[in-house]
DNA sequence: GGCCGCCCTGAGCAGAATGCGCAATGAAGG
DNA sequence: CCTTCATTGCGCATTCTGCTCAGGGCGGCC
């Protein structure tokens, strides 16, 4: 979808104010009410605003440790199904198909390094799993930046 | 913090029906409406809830390639210098600082693969990294999942 | 030039939710 | 027993939402 530089003042606008109604946002960007609604709308419909909900910070409740584990699979099972197996443990928050020497690549989440032995003892007992290569987080300099890029696109 | 299983309830009735209202979820969760509203004020201001915003998806706006990249840094800026200048590329969406052979992973968007080699290159002549080996993203099981570890972490 | 579709606009209205305050209740801990 | 804190139910004024509608501006198309 093609978006223009009033989605992108929309979407900056609830991302920094998130009390901000539709009713203000109309106000401050100067433009009626149902644009802004009907702009929202669109995007949502389009998956430009792929979710607008309350998102949990695992650092915010027991859970510091980041970890990125590059899995080597069973390839009997395919990727599909060994992404199901990752998916019934709450400590892996993402998984990939990756190019390169690896298959999967999953964001693992944990409450210490020595917790994060425990969830890779988990993958492994998956037998879904053939072998790991981990790389922790130590520093997190920011995530889910996606808001200059929707800039970018707006202005072409 | 610590969260109980009515926080993890609210979180997941606002993350599966985001037209939700505060007052309906109380209903629904036959709690008091200032009960509900405590939580969410309570789980916003330890940051269990990291923000509440419209999440742009790159892929949904023309960027449907995704690559990590693992840089090599000029260790005469320091980590934070190198940060602060790939943040000012859009396409750069995450930065951690890690551990391994590499000094920095880099989540990246771009247009497609061609153009991956753009952002790289916009990257490499920041003249803060001297080296960059990218992971490409084939698929994407699932993202940004963190609503199963905040009910883990209630249960105990 | 004339027609058409698309989007933005301003307005109105009923219904619903919010922000706020308050006193009472209940459970937990010292 | 007493204190502390979360929860509860209630009310109120204010605000926002969802919905609808007719009108106007603009670009594309024949």
């Amino acid at each position: 979808m093609r978006v223009d530089e009033l989605d992108a003042k929309i979407v900056r606008l609830f991302t920094e104010e998130q009390r901000m109604s539709v009713l203000e946002a109309s106000r401050i960007l100067k433009v009626a009410r149902a644009t802004v609604q009907a702009r929202l709308d669109r995007m949502t419909a389009n998956g430009v605003i792929a979710h607008w909900v309350p998102q949990p910070e695992p650092r915010a409740f027991g859970f510091p440790v980041v970890a990125f584990c590059f899995l080597t699979i069973n390839q009997d099972l395919g990727h599909d199904a060994v992404s199901r197996a990752l998916a019934a443990i709450p400590e892996v928050i993402e998984v990939h198909t990756v190019s390169g020497d690896s298959d999967l690549m999953a964001r693992v989440a944990a409450r210490s390094n020595s917790d994060l032995q425990r969830v890779l003892d988990i993958i492994m007992a998956t037998k879904a799993v053939v072998r790991s290569s981990s790389v922790i987080a130590l520093n997190t300099h920011f995530e889910g930046r996606t808001l200059p890029l929707l800039e970018a696109a707006a202005r072409g």
